[in-house]
DNA sequence: TTGAAAGCGCTAACAT
DNA sequence: ATGTTAGCGCTTTCAA
C-alpha cells in the first residue's frame, strides 16, 4: 500500500552508474564528468528521487538548521525568522524551529534534541541558558547566538546595540520635556546575564542616559518581566508612585502592550496622561489605534546576518568567531508627546 | 578537539552487554530483565549517553513530530502549538516546526523536507494545499490536519465548527439591533477550498445566519484576505459603501486589526461609529484598549486533540480516520454595542 | 573519472 | 532472556 521510497540505489541503477557517482552529483562534489552529471540528473528527475536527509546525516550533513525561539507569542521573533530564511533561498538547507518556553530546562532539552537529530547548525534566539551551556552546545555543533551580548571563542553573536537604543528613547523623551521617565525592565540578578542579556543592557542604557541628562534623581525602575503581564504589573506599580512618572519606557513592545492594559484599566491614555515608548518595532507598534513610539532593532537583518555567519561556520568550524552589532533607530509615533499635551 | 559522541556501542561495552540489549532498554521493548535494565540504565547515566535520533530514524522512529504553520505573525497559532505540546510531556517526542508562508509551494517544500527527515508524524495547520497533496503526504507519513474541513480516509482532522461560530457573531449583532452587518472574508474561488477552508465556512455561516434573521437583502461581503492588510482594504471598501454597515464581522482577529487601522485612519471608532467582531480570540483581542468581541475556537484543545490523534495513528496506521469538530463560543467584549451607542 | 566496499548509529530478525 | 548479524540510505575512503 505505501510505496517504497526511491533511494540512491534506484537512481544509480536507472542511470547505469554507481551510487558513488550519484552521491557526487548530489553534493556537487569533485569527480563527476558533465556527461555523468547529465545522466544522473535525468534519472533523478525521472524517478522523482529526493535524498533522505536522515540517512545523509549519518555520514555527512542533514542540510537542516535549527532555530530556538524563546516563545511564539512575541511577534518580534517573526521578523528575525523571516531574515533567517532569506540567505537560505536556493540552498538545500531547511529551517526547523522549536520554542523553548523561555526556560533554561526547555532550552537544554531542545538544544539536545536538535543535536541528537544531527542538525548542521543552530541559531539560538535570546537564549536564557548559562554561558557554559551555550559553549557546550557550540562546541558540539556550529552555533550563532542572536540577541545576547558577550564574546565567545565558540559561537558567533548578532545583537542590537541595546544600550544605545535605550538612550535614544530617553533622549527623545527628554527632548519632549519629560523629566520623570520611568523604565520597566526584566528582573535580572545573575551577574552573567546582567552582562549579556539585552534587557539588562537596555536598563543600563536607560540609567546611563538619565545620568547624562542630569536626571539621576529621577531614575525609576519597575523590575518585572518582558511579558504583557510584566508590563501590566510594572505599570500598576509606577502609576501608584507618590510621584507618578510622566513617561514610561517599556523594555519591549510586548511590555508596552501590558502597560496599555493597565492604563485602560485606570482610565488613562497615552500620550494624554502619560507618554509611552516600547522597543522592537513589532507589527503591534504600528497598529493604528496604538501607534507606539518604539525602537527598530532590524530583526530581519539580525536574522539574515545570523544565517550568513552560521553558513560560514558550517564550512569552516575553526575560523575565529565574529560579533555583529547592529545600530537601532528610534521610530517616533503617537504615544509620546510633551508632558501635559491634551490626549 | 570535538569530543566523539557516545554511542550505543560504548554503553554496551561499559555495561558488559550487547547493543541489542541496550536498544531494548531504550525502547522499553520486550526481552530485557530487570537486572539488565538496571545495568544498562546505569551505564547510560554514567556515560551521559543520548541516542542519535537520526540513526534511529533509519530503522525505527525519529521521535520527531513536524508541525507546519502558515505563518508566525498570526498569534492564534501560538495557542494551537501550546496544545500540541501538552500530550507530549513525558514522552520522547519532540516537536519541530516550520512556517510555510501561506503558499502551496512552501507547503509542498516543507512537507517534503519533513518526510525526507524521517519525521514520525505531521500536524498540518490550516494548510492551503490541494486535497490531493494532503492525501499524498498522509499516505507517506501519519498526518493530522488542523483547521480544515472535509473527511479523508488518509488523515485525521480537527476543526472548529466555523459555520456555527460565524452564526454566533451574527446572532449577537442582530440581538444588539444591527441589520446592516457586513463581513470581510478571505477570497476563495477553488471549489475544493470553498468546501474545506475555515474562512469559506465562516462566510457561509454568515450568509446563512443573515438569511435566518431575514436579512438576506443586507448581506454584504468584502472579499480580501485573512491578513491585517486584507482587513484594512476590506474595511475601506465597506466604509465607502453608499449604505455603510453598522457592524463588521471580520473573519479573523488579525483581519479585525486591519479594520482598526482603517477606522483610525477615517477618524472612526468601535463601537461608537461601527461595531466590530473578530474570530479566534487571540491575545490581541483581550488587549485593553481594543477589547475585541470575538469567537473562541479553543486553539489549545485543537492542538492537544491533534497530537492525541497523531500518536494513535503512529501506533496504528490502519485505524479508521477520525474527524474532531470543536464547538466555538462567543466572547463578548467592548467593540460591539447597539447601533448609535455613543463611543 | 569512476566504482567497490566499509562504515555512520541504530533496530529488527533470527539464533542461542 | 540474551546476543549475533544484517541491514536502513547515504557518504567516504581507496583502488582501479
Amino acid at each position: 500500500m505505501v510505496a517504497r521510497r526511491i533511494t540512491i540505489v534506484d537512481v544509480a541503477r536507472h542511470a547505469g552508474v554507481s551510487t558513488t557517482a550519484v552521491s557526487k552529483v548530489l553534493r556537487n562534489a569533485y569527480g563527476a564528468s558533465p556527461a555523468m552529471q547529465t545522466k544522473v540528473r535525468a534519472a533523478i528527475e525521472e524517478l522523482g528521487y529526493r535524498p533522505s536527509a536522515a540517512a545523509r546525516g549519518l555520514r555527512g550533513r542533514t542540510y537542516t538548521i535549527g532555530v530556538l525561539l524563546p516563545d511564539l507569542g512575541n511577534p518580534f521573533f517573526a521578523d528575525i525568522l523571516a531574515g533567517i530564511g532569506e540567505p537560505l533561498g536556493g540552498t538545500d538547507y531547511q529551517v526547523l524551529m522549536a520554542s523553548s518556553c523561555n526556560s533554561q530546562a526547555g532550552e537544554a532539552r531542545l538544544t539536545e534534541a536538535m543535536i541528537d537529530r544531527n542538525m548542521d547548525g543552530l541559531i539560538l534566539i535570546a537564549p536564557v541558558s548559562s554561558r557554559r551551556h551555550l559553549q557546550n552546545v557550540a562546541r558540539t555543533v556550529p552555533t550563532v547566538v542572536v540577541g545576547r551580548h558577550g564574546h565567545s571563542p565558540d559561537y558567533d553573536t548578532v545583537a542590537d546595540d541595546d544600550f544605545t537604543g535605550a538612550g535614544l528613547v530617553v533622549d527623545h523623551l527628554v527632548g519632549l520635556g519629560h523629566r520623570h521617565i520611568a523604565h520597566i525592565e526584566h528582573r535580572e540578578t545573575d551577574p552573567e546575564r546582567l552582562r549579556e542579556m539585552p534587557n539588562a543592557r537596555r536598563a543600563d542604557g536607560y540609567r546611563h542616559a538619565m545620568q547624562v541628562h542630569g536626571l539621576a534623581d529621577h531614575i525609576d525602575v519597575a523590575a518585572t518581566t518582558y511579558t504583557r503581564e510584566g508590563g501590566y504589573t510594572g505599570a500598576r506599580q509606577l502609576l501608584s508612585r507618590e510621584q507618578r512618572p510622566t513617561a514610561i519606557f517599556a523594555g519591549a513592545d510586548i511590555v508596552a502592550m501590558g502597560v496599555f492594559d493597565a492604563l485602560t484599566e485606570a482610565g488613562l491614555s497615552a500620550p494624554g496622561d502619560i507618554s509611552l515608548a516600547g522597543y522592537d518595532d513589532t507589527a503591534f507598534a504600528s497598529f493604528g489605534p496604538i501607534s507606539l513610539t518604539t525602537v527598530d532593532q532590524a530583526g530581519h537583518q539580525m536574522g539574515a546576518d545570523a544565517t550568513r555567519l552560521l553558513l560560514g561556520r558550517i564550512e569552516d568550524r575553526s575560523r575565529p568567531t565574529a560579533q555583529v552589532r547592529l545600530s537601532p533607530t528610534l521610530v517616533t509615533r503617537r504615544t509620546t508627546a510633551a508632558p501635559g499635551t491634551p490626549g
